[in-house]
DNA sequence: CCTATTCATGCAATCGATAGCACAGAATTA
DNA sequence: TAATTCTGTGCTATCGATTGCATGAATAGG
């Protein structure tokens, strides 16, 4: 029978967190032992890798990841660039994002969230920390950290937006959501048509729009007004003020806001000006924010399939931090539509898909 | 003239990222002179440190933050638990994190997001990577992630909530800003009050309504009816449900929602019913998030001073990380009223503070 | 009873950056 | 010209964890 380690070295110096030298060190073994038995590594007695997990327990030893990735190459961490959050669907995004990367034992370095473009400190923290790969939903300015990815070899996968240049990318089939709703509004009877779109340089925006435009082209109407002009909910509130200070007979009676703020901001506006939604405009809107489907909207809208979204789009981030693949790619999921309340319910014909 | 280095090591194997070796190597120096010379010892001739950069450049080299961090035992990283992104509040707040920490060098690791207590794995990589120090947002929940803090000696810094145990905290005069609001109220004629209040298990919403309490019942009126329980914008839906059912007799006259999303929901249900705010009944809320300025709320409410919050945050956070203090404080800074159209204006008396 | 294996563990190098100390050669002073 | 002080760099250990290879003991095979 063994007794406790004998002598037990005082203990060198330094009181801090207990690492592999001061588990081995107490042990009375090896630091590669140690390691290896916190890793399950199947060469180490059953009876050893107890005492050492023990020993771990009790002194609440954590591995230093960071010294970890200095071997393995590997920082376990994902770079993460929010829009604005001033929508909604941003900080959504970033709660699945968190919950999905954590389950696959990945952890988010949060770079940027807001407006305005990315500091050139903040693009090279990116670089610096090591991380694995870098998730991008900044509807624009991505491009710099985008370009410094792509130059230095960083897995990138945006969502939510198609890059112009590189990385791949995980989006909602927006073309088709707009065109969706074009023709949802066509059936419920409308025939003057309204589009307000966000910034002209984001795929989202601009995508939306022209499946809602190409909609309405087929079935014959006249191209809808274009309103708008930037993302926000005050962009369509002023979108709607002015379509409800057009004369009745030239007003538009069906609204497409290309995201679900822009129409809240639209039917807010309308409704301040005494036009009732849906009763004289339907308002449609894209996203599925949790707020737009809040009573007093009850927004009709498509929903984007969030937690797919960000589960492909981490999937692909694997498939690229494993290496193995880097062809570019991009993914469309087709969205869900949800019926509120803010389109007028007339001649819509239900059936045929 | 010196030619440029002339054999070259004809770059050994690797072809990963540049490191101070391979700077080194390319340069024919020690990896010792190219580290001081990229951080600008003074020790290194001007010459050489102009080389090292232009090649460093070059190259494209980017400092293995990681691995620095191994000998100077700071991560650089602060770790963010933030609470149910529901509430823009939260949103917001981690905005301006995320812009001040890097201001100060520091970046964001993102731990948690969302409501739901913090998973193990979770908590525990607060301690895999070192972070610096740690910020807490989440209404309840954070108690986990808090002791571990404290085991650990890891600068703990709550910012819109107070410890009941370990960690010093930054948080808005929630007594005042409730006491201010009844004051309103109270002058602006109002006698028959309700508080929609949120989890009473946290300090924001129980400070707020009982400073409104307090103050309600200074004015010699019977204490203010109490609804609610939990803080999102259903339950302040319902809470209007509630109060909108009563017989108008009967009916408070004013409600305040312990936070803006509760009084968006109260304000959404009460207009619902066909009951007018301000008309028929006031609403008041507290936080000062954006969506409850926007047109149809336009709420009367006290903002919390969130860039100062965080300000201070960090504030006290690179204190403790600096090891000048280790004593527990709780920083309260005032709120500010922000006059909306959610009151009706009538008796109330201007002036008197 | 002696030589192959297997098993459990130790040794030492490695990842990338930093910092203390050593050491040439130049500049200064005696 | 010799002694001394700077200057600018190099050498090497260090941070914490991992891993290939070496080593000693126990076991199996002949």
């Amino acid at each position: 029978m063994k007794e406790s380690p004998p002598p037990l070295p005082p203990e060198p110096p330094r009181a801090g967190r207990a690492t592999v030298a001061s588990l081995a060190r107490r042990a009375g073994v090896a630091t590669s032992t140690v390691s290896r038995a916190l890793r399950n590594d199947p060469r180490i007695s059953p009876e050893m890798r107890e005492r050492i997990a023990a020993l771990a327990l009790e002194v609440g030893y954590t591995p230093n990841v960071l010294a970890r990735s200095l071997v393995g190459g590997q920082s376990g961490l994902i770079g993460l660039v929010l829009g604005p959050v001033e929508n909604p669907f941003y900080a959504e995004l970033m709660q699945k994002a968190v919950a999905q990367a954590a389950a696959r034992g990945w952890r988010l370095l949060l770079l940027h969230a807001g407006p305005g473009p990315i500091e050139d400190a903040t693009a090279e923290a990116l670089l610096q920390y090591r991380v694995d790969g870098c998730l991008i939903t900044s509807a624009e300015l991505s491009s710099r950290a985008a370009a410094i990815c792509a130059a230095n070899r960083v897995p990138l996968v945006m969502v939510n937006r198609v890059a112009w240049e590189h990385g791949s990318a995980v989006s909602c089939d927006n073309h088709a959501a707009g065109a969706l709703l074009a023709d949802l509004l066509l059936r419920a009877g409308h025939r003057r048509l309204a589009v307000v779109t966000g910034n002209a340089r984001t795929s989202t925006s601009t995508e939306r729009a022209e499946g809602f435009a190409r909609q309405v082209a087929a079935a014959g109407l006249p191209a809808p007004l274009r309103l708008g002009g930037d993302n926000s909910h005050a962009m369509g509130y002023r979108a709607g003020q002015e379509i409800a200070a057009m004369p009745p007979e030239a007003r538009p009676d069906a609204v497409l806001g290309v995201s679900d703020i822009l129409a809240m901001g639209v039917m807010d506006a309308l409704r301040e000006a005494g036009i009732g939604v849906p009763e004289a405009v339907s308002v449609v809107g894209i996203d599925g924010i949790g707020a737009a489907r809040r009573p007093p909207y009850n927004l009709t809208t498509v929903a984007q399939p969030l937690e797919a979204m960000v589960e492909r789009g981490l999937d692909l981030l694997q498939e690229r931090m494993q290496g193995r693949t880097r062809a570019e790619e991009v993914v469309l999921l087709r969205g869900t539509l949800i019926r509120g309340r803010s389109v007028r319910e007339s001649a819509e014909t239900p059936g045929s898909a």
